[in-house]
DNA sequence: CCTATTATTCAAATAATTTTGAAATATGCA
DNA sequence: TGCATATTTCAAAATTATTTGAATAATAGG
């Protein structure tokens, strides 16, 4: 995958609120959430939200969906799994002690 | 762990520069590689070098140990797991489609 | 002690990101 | 159509990050 697309995803969640944002969305699950719902949550302005979920958008991590008024956000299941897999695959070269651990664990769970 | 840390790593991933620093580190392994050997391999400047390996330390990526004139670089172990631990388990909560496959990978192997 | 080498610090200049508030767009409903 | 709601766009201001080159520190070796 393109270098580029990779530092603009870690761009995109490198932030306080964009942070709290996709995590918010990851629970909320495939439905979305409406723009508006997210930043009362999170406590900024339309403005701000706007901002913030276009960047999330930009860089490949959430989808959008107009449902009439609202516009509802969802996470990019296929960005984010690029990114993860870069960063443990090409970037750690899966080695268990800088990714995390899930290989180590899930390895000693198959023993 | 604490939210503010994970955005710093993050950020300090978010660069193109950095972020082939930090693979570069990987690659070389534990035993580390002095700044300025980075930098030939990289193609930036001292100065610039120097900055950017003060931002992937202080976010607790990488580790310094000086070696005579040289000081060498290493990834820290320690910090990239919590960074991945956190995307993973807190931020994707362990779900297969967006932690990057791994956990559905090796338990496909498993069976 | 002197010099060459390696790396960092500093301050100034430049560039990029983020915030703010007003205005605009899109939609639903009376 | 006219009005209310949800969201986005826009431009200006504020903030933060990055680059640059000169100066400074740390060390090895003569």
């Amino acid at each position: 995958m393109d270098e580029s697309k990779i530092v603009a995803a870690l761009a995109a969640l490198a932030h306080e609120h964009r942070l709290r944002i996709f995590r918010l969305l990851v629970r909320a699950g495939p439905s979305g959430v409406p723009a508006g719902q997210i930043a009362e949550h999170i406590g900024i302005s339309a403005t701000g939200m706007s901002f913030h979920l276009k960047e999330l958008d930009h860089a490949g991590l959430v989808t959008s969906t107009r449902q009439g008024r609202f516009v509802r956000y969802a996470p990019h299941v296929e960005g984010m799994r690029q990114l993860l897999t870069y960063l443990t695959e090409d970037c750690c070269r899966g080695q268990p002690e800088l990714c995390g651990g899930i290989i180590k664990k899930v390895r000693a769970v198959c023993k």
